[in-house]
DNA sequence: ATGAAAGCGCTAACAG
DNA sequence: CTGTTAGCGCTTTCAT
């Protein structure tokens, strides 16, 4: 009992290289323990119905003693199959994607998956080293959250045949597959929300992302088919806040429009935080909200449904995304056909006392 | 030229085994093009200035024509280093720990490694059986926040002999090193500060997770010491409210604390968004902040800050958790010592309109 | 139901 | 500066 502690102190053949490795337990040991070939070892662990249950308890005894934790890399590298799915958001600060992460993690793990998530942090360069890094790991699939930017990154991803799953807008040129909504759409749905409820001048609060400023142009666009451009630029007075974008941004954001037009009556800003933050300030000059402003946010979060009074806002079913996406990849990684490859999620204007 | 681009069209003895892997271009493909050993393909990969420049031109030629993408899961077996560093958070959704990821992702970032995060989900199986996939992984490196609840996952982590960061919390027992604060005390100062300022009837608003409820115990102690207990039960009126907090859970903590004591004057929350909320509520329901009523949170969001009155609250400096516990997973990587192992970074309370 | 042999793609060790 | 050799720890293929 006692050499079977032991690391191989038996037939070590020391002449000359000395042995490399981290020194953990590995499947051999827990196979010499059991006495039973390391295959044997390996298949109690991954198809233990295929192995007779005296020697599965041998096996599981000796794996319990020595505390055996399997090298997931080499087996990896030896099947080629990773288990593990790779998630780019990029950030997770901020309530914007927190939604579709929770559901992406909950999705995977269902279907034995393992998610695991990095930030690109609104760099390019950093995107694209963090794309090589994912690729070079193997997962077995890799969900992007927004569109990926640079054509080096779109290149390998293609070129790496791992199963992709891009999220949250819609593109011509999808990787792989695709789910969505049109960004430019919801700017049209606000402003015609906001014009059937009467209201005449409009404004735009942003934040100065790529996704924000789509949803502003389709905005504008829907303002000037409805003949209500009444700016001298683009037709729609325009706030533009760096990110992130917050509550705080939002009250400088409207003194600094109020200030340029005294005579704004709606305001559809890119997301909740900085609709709240134009909440707090119209509430603290006096001004009424929604009788003479009118305010609509983007995304949904849970303060704007408990603010007074409560926000209207466009609603994105990040679950909904999450799990589309998951099944995307499932089905690529497991060699079932995917039927379309590109799905628009669309969206909804949720009508609130805020207009 | 043309039969380079052929995969081992020459000397494969397909006699017997069929090839397998995933059929992506190898480093032997690469020098093979490239006319050198592997070896010194790896070898222009990982450590250039050692490579004669002509060789290194042509290795990188050869990497650039075929689109080459390392398996680092190959190399990590090979070496023994991921250069990876895996996080575990309850959640990425809500704000809690959102500074100390991104402080995270820098710093590792910053030092040359790759920092992917993955989420426990509040559950102690599943906290186990995500810790055990990721040691599986053999990164370099395991980030914990919050301390981990199982006795099985505090042994696995142990045995591993993978560096580990414990972070967020005081633990008498780190599995390695420790980067936190201590929740207690938060509950103290918190306390104290109320009664310094001249209140009586401090109530308290709390969700139900671990540490939350710490934070209340210090703050009961502190208030029964200063002999301020008024409330039959514990001596401090308690709301309890479910995970996750929300604006909304303090409104309705706020109507339900007030409905059985109608005389409190201050009320701690547990965190930003539910004292946003009692903020939202009081303000619904002309209850003066900070004359009638002081409200407190915890966290330091933006949000808080921007308010309309500003939230007194507590901060945690989540910058300073995140590159303290970086530097610690790094030194012991590199295999600097590491002289202190447990360090407690402390908080503030941060005194602002609301009380 | 179990095992032997042969790699997966890469790098550490030791030459030259 | 470059190459040869021998693995890292696991699973595939083929055989019994």
């Amino acid at each position: 009992m006692a050499d079977d502690t032991e690391t191989s102190a038996d037939s070590a053949p020391r002449s000359r290289r000395p042995r490399r490795g981290a020194g953990g337990v590995t499947l051999h040991e827990v196979a010499r323990i059991a006495k039973v070939a390391p295959i044997t070892a390996s298949r109690a662990l991954n198809t233990p119905d295929r192995v007779a249950p005296a020697t599965l308890a041998r096996v599981r005894e000796a794996i319990e003693r020595t505390g055996y934790v399997p090298n997931t890399l080499a087996g990896s590298l030896a099947s080629s199959r990773s288990r593990l799915v790779a998630g780019v958001v990029p950030t997770v600060v901020g309530p914007v994607f927190q939604e579709l992460i929770q559901s992406l993690d909950d999705s995977f793990a269902a279907a034995g998956y393992q998610f695991m998530l990095g930030q690109s942090g609104y760099n390019a360069s950093r995107e694209d080293a963090l794309i090589e890094a994912i690729i070079g790991r193997r997962p077995d699939g890799i969900v992007l959250t927004g569109a990926v930017h640079s054509e080096t990154g779109r290149r390998r991803l293609q070129a790496s045949r791992i199963p992709v799953c891009e999220t949250w807008d819609l593109t011509d040129t999808p990787i792989d597959t695709l789910v969505g909504f049109s960004h430019e759409k919801v700017g049209t749905a606000v402003a015609a929300h906001l014009v059937a409820t009467g209201r005449r001048r409009l404004a735009v609060l942003t934040g100065d992302d790529h996704r924000a400023l789509r949803r502003k142009a389709g905005f504008v666009e829907a303002v000037r088919a409805a003949g209500l451009a009444w700016d001298s630029g683009d037709g729609v007075p325009t706030g533009i806040v760096g990110a992130p974008t917050t509550a705080g941004s939002g009250r400088t954001g409207l003194i600094d429009l109020l200030a340029r037009y005294p005579d704004i009556d709606a305001v559809f800003c890119s997301s909740d935080l900085l609709a709240v933050g134009v909440l707090i300030e119209a509430r603290a000059r006096g001004l009424a909200v929604p009788e003479a402003l009118g305010v609509v946010g983007f995304g949904d979060l849970a303060l704007s449904r408990d603010f007074d009074p409560p926000l209207t806002t466009v609603r994105i079913d990040g679950t909904t995304i999450g799990r589309l996406a998951a099944r995307f990849i499932v089905d690529r990684v497991e060699g079932r056909p995917v039927a379309e490859r590109v799905i628009d999620i669309g969206f909804s204007v949720i009508r609130r006392a805020s207009s």
